[in-house]
DNA sequence: ACGTAATTTGGAAGCGCTTCCACAAATTAG
DNA sequence: CTAATTTGTGGAAGCGCTTCCAAATTACGT
């Protein structure tokens, strides 16, 4: 097995410097057409590639950047929104030239915080790009701003993102409009089956979602809340507890597909009929959200977009390179849209 | 804003050579307990960190391997699927001090396998765990081959199984049992939903599944196949054909959970009840099987073993850096289990 | 035609690390 | 107590590339 070819050979091939094939590959703009052609096809006739390793260590820069996931180690990942983020911003990443190397981790041990640091300290990527819980991890934030690491953070809450660059929707608003559309058919006693504590944005779901309610002039008594952790399992608990309750509400909202498909799991067990005895919502328009009898009425996020849209942020922060100062107008707010399928009634329940 | 100290920081530090805090910090044999105390002492001082792209191009090995995922340019991924895959190898990688880059391609664009090629190229990564369909790419696998570049196949097909080391469960088998367990459920007349023709395992299921209605006595007539792709979509779509067929099958096996869950979307639609009308089965025991209602019997596979066994004997092949001659006994099966749920009758049908 | 500015090219110095080789020190054997 | 080993350590040569700087070439104005 003979070597690879490297740099040099190339140079050899084509008569000219070491620099002027880096100049070429790199395309600087400082080479003559001529030369240019020849090396070119020296690389070409070689059959070289540039050796990523050396280049990096030249150059100081990996042009990498990486995806960060959480996944509880026992809980299955949520991974149709992983997915969804990840080829968004794996689009963007080959179409910018960069490479992507997407981490998932477990917010629950606490190592959490020094791999991701980890990550950039080695240099194994230019820049981040955060999801929740992480991205509301003001603790994190401050680390990774200190030594001042190009992120974005997706779908982080208020206070982060005053913190640093961010992509999202309008949790708060699209709470409000679920709120709504189930006061509009006809509801009036209600169960929520929210996310974890420190997943800000899915909190401002339940805020908006309340507020729905005090403007339709409905009493907050009549709302119950549950404490889900976005895993089908635990929606298929907090129904259960929900849906015992004397009052039992006839609409149960979640804050994600899975936990809705979990409640819509429990009022089959139950023998509930969806949604003519129960109306169910669902957040985030995943393949869950039609993968389940009946599909579900749900929020529409822009899964793609956010990802592709978060690596042009923070690709734009490395390329500027000057970090800190420009936090002008870096909180992108993306567009969602409440999609109606049969999980929720249009008319009033019995 | 200071620089990072450099292994010669330390070495100053800690009064040795920069060759002494190498041997120590790689945990080379010949370092004495003083000096070994000395040099961490300082590592820890100075808050030293290696940078990655020095020590890979010094010692041209990156210690970073990929995972291989298909992926259409619009269908959903199988998500689920590999998302376990990839905890499994996450694991792995991090107990053996690997870096795993999970990376997506779309197998319908010609330019996957030199995309993939290009991973090893660059030297992006030191090998490379192949997943459906890739894993029957004879093209690819060859052309892996001959730059003896250490992978592993996952769920391969016989031929490829031939060609280089892989790891998967006996396919045949199981799509055997899932035949005899439909048969004992009473039926006679089935609907079979396969995966594309490009994946072989997949194919395999098959067969095993027509050995076992053999074996009871069946007539190869009484089965009906339908070709889909394993998204939700395609199982709706085959399983509508499947059923609107004037011998209406009364069972419908489907070569993975994602299109099982589309038979059963399509029987909630046309009002069959599952299992007393029709019995459905699903392939993999992801966590669709369990969200869609009624829970779905299904084929378990331990994703995740399979997972951390392919990186295993990646990195096994990588430290022995030989390859080629010892293609001995590196073929893993591992055991799958047949879940039985609800979305199976246990006696006879109508 | 000539001087000066703009552009293209080559030379060489690293980037931070591993590892080979040689040498000194500590053991063991004879 | 010297000779033959076995360690432990330092020096130095790269790994393959980018990039600074200076030299060579070309373009342009007068």
């Amino acid at each position: 097995m003979d070597k690879k070819p490297t740099i040099d050979d190339v140079a050899r091939a084509a008569g000219v410097a070491r620099a002027t094939v880096s100049r070429v590959l790199n395309s600087s703009p400082n080479t003559s057409e001529r030369v240019r052609q020849r090396v070119l096809q020296a690389v070409k006739d070689l059959g070289y590639q540039v050796n990523l390793q050396a280049r990096q260590l030249a150059s100081g820069s990996s042009r990498v950047v990486a995806l960060i996931f959480a996944a509880a180690a026992d809980a299955e990942p949520n991974s149709y929104y992983h997915s969804a983020v990840e080829l968004g911003a794996m689009r963007a990443c080959s179409e910018l030239g960069y490479g992507l190397i997407a981490h998932t981790l477990d917010p629950a041990q606490d190592v959490y915080r020094s791999r991701v640091l980890a990550m950039v300290d080695e240099r194994r990527c230019d820049g981040l790009v955060l999801t929740p819980p992480f991205s509301d991890d003001a603790g994190l934030i401050r680390a990774l701003t200190q030594r001042e690491a190009p992120f974005v953070l997706i779908s982080a809450g208020p206070d982060a993102r005053r913190l640093a660059h961010s992509v999202g929707i309008d949790d708060r608003q699209a709470g409000f409009e679920l709120g709504e559309h189930l006061v509009r058919g006809g509801h009036r006693c209600f169960g929520f089956i929210s996310g974890p504590q420190d997943h800000r944005s899915a909190a401002l779901r339940l805020d908006g979602f309340l507020e729905a309610l005090r403007h339709a002039g409905i009493d907050e008594g009549c709302v119950t809340v549950a404490k889900g952790n976005f895993t089908f399992k635990s929606g298929i608990d907090c129904a259960e507890k929900l849906l015992a309750s004397a009052a039992r509400p006839t609409a149960l909202a979640c804050a994600n597909d899975d936990m809705a498909a979990g409640a819509l799991f429990s009022a089959h067990r139950i023998g509930l009929n969806v949604p003519s005895d129960l109306s169910i919502t669902g957040f985030d328009d995943t393949p869950v959200s039609q993968i389940v009898w009946p599909p579900l009425t749900t929020i529409h996020q822009p899964l793609r977009v956010i990802g592709s849209k978060a690596i042009e942020l923070l690709v734009g922060q490395i390329m500027r390179e000057n970090g800190a100062s420009d936090m002008a107008d870096h909180q992108h707010l993306v567009p969602f849209e409440l999609i109606q399928r049969s999980s929720t009634s249009q008319g009033a329940p019995n």
